[in-house]
DNA sequence: TTGACATGAAACCATATAGTTGCATATGAG
DNA sequence: CTCATATGCAACTATATGGTTTCATGTCAA
Protein backbone atom coordinates (compact mmCIF):
# COMPACT_ATOMS: atom_id res chain seq x y z
CA UNK A 1 0.00 0.00 0.00
CA UNK A 2 2.81 2.48 1.27
CA UNK A 3 4.78 1.27 -1.78
CA UNK A 4 1.95 1.86 -4.39
CA UNK A 5 1.87 5.28 -3.35
CA UNK A 6 5.17 5.87 -3.00
CA UNK A 7 5.94 4.29 -6.73
CA UNK A 8 3.57 6.69 -7.98
CA UNK A 9 4.33 9.83 -6.24
CA UNK A 10 7.18 10.52 -8.93
CA UNK A 11 6.51 12.36 -12.27
CA UNK A 12 8.88 9.89 -14.30
CA UNK A 13 7.27 6.40 -12.90
CA UNK A 14 3.91 7.57 -13.94
CA UNK A 15 5.59 8.59 -17.40
CA UNK A 16 6.40 4.67 -17.79
CA UNK A 17 3.06 3.66 -16.28
CA UNK A 18 1.53 6.31 -19.41
CA UNK A 19 4.39 4.41 -21.75
CA UNK A 20 2.87 1.13 -21.22
CA UNK A 21 0.02 2.22 -21.07
CA UNK A 22 0.23 3.34 -24.51
CA UNK A 23 2.15 0.17 -25.45
CA UNK A 24 1.99 -2.65 -23.42
CA UNK A 25 5.33 -4.83 -23.69
CA UNK A 26 8.61 -2.79 -23.95
CA UNK A 27 11.82 -3.57 -23.27
CA UNK A 28 14.11 -1.29 -20.89
CA UNK A 29 15.97 0.21 -23.63
CA UNK A 30 12.91 0.91 -25.63
CA UNK A 31 11.34 2.65 -22.72
CA UNK A 32 15.07 4.20 -21.55
CA UNK A 33 14.99 5.97 -25.51
CA UNK A 34 11.60 8.34 -24.72
CA UNK A 35 12.89 9.10 -21.63
CA UNK A 36 14.77 12.27 -21.02
CA UNK A 37 17.64 10.32 -18.64
CA UNK A 38 19.79 7.50 -18.92
CA UNK A 39 18.69 3.92 -18.99
CA UNK A 40 20.00 2.99 -15.77
CA UNK A 41 17.78 5.46 -14.27
CA UNK A 42 14.87 4.07 -16.15
CA UNK A 43 16.03 0.68 -14.48
CA UNK A 44 15.37 1.83 -11.21
CA UNK A 45 12.63 3.26 -11.71
CA UNK A 46 10.94 0.19 -12.94
CA UNK A 47 12.49 -1.80 -10.60
CA UNK A 48 10.28 0.11 -7.96
CA UNK A 49 7.33 0.04 -10.39
CA UNK A 50 7.65 -3.60 -10.30
CA UNK A 51 8.60 -4.17 -6.39
CA UNK A 52 4.67 -1.89 -6.07
CA UNK A 53 3.67 -4.48 -8.37
CA UNK A 54 2.34 -2.08 -10.56
CA UNK A 55 4.34 -3.67 -13.46
CA UNK A 56 5.29 -6.89 -14.01
CA UNK A 57 8.24 -8.45 -16.12
CA UNK A 58 9.11 -11.27 -18.41
CA UNK A 59 12.56 -12.07 -20.61
CA UNK A 60 12.42 -12.84 -23.81
CA UNK A 61 16.13 -13.96 -24.60
CA UNK A 62 18.19 -10.58 -23.45
CA UNK A 63 15.33 -8.15 -23.40
CA UNK A 64 13.26 -7.59 -20.33
CA UNK A 65 9.52 -7.02 -21.54
CA UNK A 66 7.36 -4.87 -18.91
CA UNK A 67 3.89 -4.89 -18.58
CA UNK A 68 1.15 -3.08 -16.76
CA UNK A 69 0.32 -5.57 -13.60
CA UNK A 70 -2.88 -7.33 -14.71
CA UNK A 71 -2.86 -7.75 -10.29
CA UNK A 72 -5.42 -4.70 -9.81
CA UNK A 73 -3.27 -3.17 -6.93
CA UNK A 74 -5.14 0.12 -8.32
CA UNK A 75 -8.43 -1.26 -6.88
CA UNK A 76 -6.65 -0.67 -3.48
CA UNK A 77 -5.77 2.69 -4.27
CA UNK A 78 -9.64 3.59 -5.58
CA UNK A 79 -10.82 1.97 -2.22
CA UNK A 80 -8.93 4.25 -0.22
CA UNK A 81 -9.63 7.35 -1.77
CA UNK A 82 -12.60 6.62 -2.06
CA UNK A 83 -13.20 5.88 1.47
CA UNK A 84 -12.45 9.81 2.10
CA UNK A 85 -14.82 10.25 -1.27
CA UNK A 86 -17.64 8.85 0.77
CA UNK A 87 -17.04 11.30 3.27
CA UNK A 88 -17.46 14.51 1.52
CA UNK A 89 -21.06 15.82 2.20
CA UNK A 90 -20.49 15.40 5.32
CA UNK A 91 -16.97 17.15 5.71
CA UNK A 92 -18.38 20.20 3.84
CA UNK A 93 -21.77 20.15 6.34
CA UNK A 94 -19.20 20.04 9.54
CA UNK A 95 -16.94 23.06 7.63
CA UNK A 96 -19.97 25.05 6.73
CA UNK A 97 -22.04 24.88 10.08
CA UNK A 98 -18.29 25.38 11.98
CA UNK A 99 -17.82 28.85 9.56
CA UNK A 100 -21.42 29.72 11.24
CA UNK A 101 -20.76 29.25 14.78
CA UNK A 102 -17.29 31.01 13.86
CA UNK A 103 -19.19 33.41 12.85
CA UNK A 104 -21.87 33.65 15.83
CA UNK A 105 -18.90 34.01 18.14
CA UNK A 106 -17.31 36.80 16.74
CA UNK A 107 -20.17 38.76 16.66
CA UNK A 108 -21.46 38.11 20.31
CA UNK B 1 -2.26 16.02 -9.64
CA UNK B 2 1.54 15.74 -8.57
CA UNK B 3 1.07 17.41 -5.38
CA UNK B 4 -1.64 14.99 -4.65
CA UNK B 5 0.40 12.00 -5.22
CA UNK B 6 3.67 13.31 -3.56
CA UNK B 7 1.32 14.16 -0.23
CA UNK B 8 -0.40 10.87 0.02
CA UNK B 9 3.07 8.96 -0.33
CA UNK B 10 4.02 9.78 2.79
CA UNK B 11 2.26 7.31 5.93
CA UNK B 12 1.99 10.03 8.44
CA UNK B 13 0.28 12.20 6.05
CA UNK B 14 -2.37 9.50 5.30
CA UNK B 15 -2.21 9.22 9.02
CA UNK B 16 -3.23 12.47 9.67
CA UNK B 17 -6.05 12.04 6.94
CA UNK B 18 -7.53 9.20 8.54
CA UNK B 19 -7.67 11.20 11.94
CA UNK B 20 -9.95 14.05 10.12
CA UNK B 21 -11.73 11.19 8.60
CA UNK B 22 -12.67 9.85 12.52
CA UNK B 23 -13.05 13.52 13.28
CA UNK B 24 -13.44 16.51 11.23
CA UNK B 25 -12.43 19.82 12.05
CA UNK B 26 -9.48 19.22 14.37
CA UNK B 27 -6.38 21.78 14.93
CA UNK B 28 -3.04 21.71 15.10
CA UNK B 29 -2.69 20.94 18.63
CA UNK B 30 -5.11 17.96 18.89
CA UNK B 31 -3.77 16.01 15.76
CA UNK B 32 -0.07 16.52 16.92
CA UNK B 33 -1.06 15.26 20.28
CA UNK B 34 -2.14 11.96 18.51
CA UNK B 35 1.03 12.08 16.29
CA UNK B 36 4.46 10.52 17.40
CA UNK B 37 6.51 13.64 16.28
CA UNK B 38 6.67 17.03 17.37
CA UNK B 39 3.92 19.53 16.57
CA UNK B 40 5.83 21.08 14.50
CA UNK B 41 6.88 17.98 12.22
CA UNK B 42 2.76 17.65 11.83
CA UNK B 43 2.32 21.12 11.03
CA UNK B 44 4.19 20.84 8.22
CA UNK B 45 2.42 17.82 6.81
CA UNK B 46 -0.80 19.46 7.25
CA UNK B 47 0.65 22.31 5.21
CA UNK B 48 1.39 19.88 2.51
CA UNK B 49 -1.84 18.31 2.56
CA UNK B 50 -3.40 21.95 2.13
CA UNK B 51 -1.55 23.05 -0.62
CA UNK B 52 -2.39 19.56 -2.40
CA UNK B 53 -5.97 20.91 -1.80
CA UNK B 54 -6.66 17.35 0.45
CA UNK B 55 -7.35 19.44 3.44
CA UNK B 56 -8.63 23.06 4.17
CA UNK B 57 -8.59 25.18 6.89
CA UNK B 58 -10.33 27.64 8.88
CA UNK B 59 -8.86 30.02 11.99
CA UNK B 60 -11.61 29.74 14.86
CA UNK B 61 -9.81 32.08 17.23
CA UNK B 62 -6.02 31.14 17.94
CA UNK B 63 -7.09 27.51 16.34
CA UNK B 64 -6.53 26.67 13.24
CA UNK B 65 -9.35 23.91 12.25
CA UNK B 66 -8.50 21.55 9.63
CA UNK B 67 -11.10 19.77 7.18
CA UNK B 68 -10.81 17.18 4.80
CA UNK B 69 -11.45 19.07 1.25
CA UNK B 70 -14.50 19.04 0.27
CA UNK B 71 -12.98 19.81 -3.32
CA UNK B 72 -13.00 16.10 -4.78
CA UNK B 73 -9.41 15.71 -5.60
CA UNK B 74 -9.93 12.07 -5.39
CA UNK B 75 -11.86 12.42 -8.31
CA UNK B 76 -8.36 12.85 -10.38
CA UNK B 77 -6.53 10.26 -8.65
CA UNK B 78 -9.03 7.53 -9.11
CA UNK B 79 -9.56 8.64 -12.53
CA UNK B 80 -5.91 8.05 -12.85
CA UNK B 81 -5.89 4.73 -11.49
CA UNK B 82 -9.03 3.42 -13.20
CA UNK B 83 -7.56 4.41 -16.79
CA UNK B 84 -5.21 1.48 -15.58
CA UNK B 85 -7.39 -0.61 -14.39
CA UNK B 86 -9.76 -0.35 -17.57
CA UNK B 87 -6.37 -1.63 -19.39
CA UNK B 88 -6.27 -4.54 -16.99
CA UNK B 89 -7.91 -7.52 -19.23
CA UNK B 90 -5.59 -6.56 -22.25
CA UNK B 91 -2.46 -6.17 -20.54
CA UNK B 92 -2.88 -9.65 -19.24
CA UNK B 93 -3.91 -11.22 -22.55
CA UNK B 94 -0.68 -9.38 -24.04
CA UNK B 95 1.18 -10.73 -21.28
CA UNK B 96 -0.25 -14.17 -22.12
CA UNK B 97 0.67 -14.37 -25.64
CA UNK B 98 3.56 -12.80 -25.59
CA UNK B 99 4.71 -15.99 -22.81
CA UNK B 100 3.59 -17.99 -25.30
CA UNK B 101 4.88 -16.66 -28.06
CA UNK B 102 8.12 -17.02 -26.50
CA UNK B 103 7.57 -20.44 -25.13
CA UNK B 104 7.38 -20.98 -29.40
CA UNK B 105 10.60 -19.99 -29.63
CA UNK B 106 12.40 -21.28 -27.17
CA UNK B 107 10.84 -25.02 -28.23
CA UNK B 108 11.88 -23.83 -31.81
C1' DT C 1 -2.27 44.14 31.42
C1' DT C 2 -0.20 39.97 32.02
C1' DG C 3 0.44 35.35 31.24
C1' DA C 4 -0.61 31.06 29.13
C1' DC C 5 -1.72 28.83 25.00
C1' DA C 6 -1.77 27.98 19.74
C1' DT C 7 0.52 28.64 15.81
C1' DG C 8 4.30 30.30 12.61
C1' DA C 9 9.02 30.61 11.04
C1' DA C 10 13.82 29.67 10.59
C1' DA C 11 18.01 27.16 11.10
C1' DC C 12 19.81 22.94 11.24
C1' DC C 13 20.58 17.72 10.65
C1' DA C 14 20.23 12.93 8.90
C1' DT C 15 18.58 10.14 5.61
C1' DA C 16 16.16 9.05 1.26
C1' DT C 17 15.81 9.81 -3.46
C1' DA C 18 16.85 10.59 -8.28
C1' DG C 19 20.18 10.97 -11.07
C1' DT C 20 25.04 10.10 -12.91
C1' DT C 21 29.24 7.24 -14.60
C1' DG C 22 31.85 3.08 -15.10
C1' DC C 23 32.25 -1.64 -15.39
C1' DA C 24 30.53 -6.57 -15.38
C1' DT C 25 27.65 -10.16 -17.25
C1' DA C 26 24.66 -12.58 -20.43
C1' DT C 27 22.57 -13.46 -24.90
C1' DG C 28 21.75 -13.32 -29.90
C1' DA C 29 23.76 -12.64 -34.58
C1' DG C 30 27.15 -13.28 -38.02
C1' DC D 1 34.01 -17.94 -31.59
C1' DT D 2 33.57 -13.14 -31.52
C1' DC D 3 31.32 -9.00 -31.24
C1' DA D 4 27.56 -5.97 -30.58
C1' DT D 5 23.51 -5.49 -27.79
C1' DA D 6 20.65 -5.59 -23.43
C1' DT D 7 20.66 -5.57 -18.88
C1' DG D 8 22.61 -5.59 -14.05
C1' DC D 9 25.36 -3.80 -10.33
C1' DA D 10 28.06 -0.59 -7.57
C1' DA D 11 29.95 3.77 -6.29
C1' DC D 12 29.22 8.39 -6.11
C1' DT D 13 26.74 13.13 -6.04
C1' DA D 14 23.26 16.62 -5.38
C1' DT D 15 19.03 17.70 -3.74
C1' DA D 16 14.60 16.67 -1.45
C1' DT D 17 12.45 15.19 2.57
C1' DG D 18 11.13 14.44 7.30
C1' DG D 19 12.38 15.46 11.45
C1' DT D 20 14.33 18.40 15.35
C1' DT D 21 15.14 22.72 18.27
C1' DT D 22 14.67 27.55 19.19
C1' DC D 23 12.46 31.71 19.02
C1' DA D 24 8.70 35.00 17.49
C1' DT D 25 3.90 36.30 17.03
C1' DG D 26 -0.87 36.49 17.96
C1' DT D 27 -5.03 35.64 20.80
C1' DC D 28 -7.86 34.40 24.73
C1' DA D 29 -8.66 34.60 29.79
C1' DA D 30 -8.02 36.15 34.41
Amino acid sequence: MSDVFRALADESRRSLLDALFARNGQSLSEMAENMPMSRQAVAKHLAILESANLVSTAWRGREKLHYLNPVPIGEIVRRWVGKFEDARVDALTDFKEQMETSEEKRRA
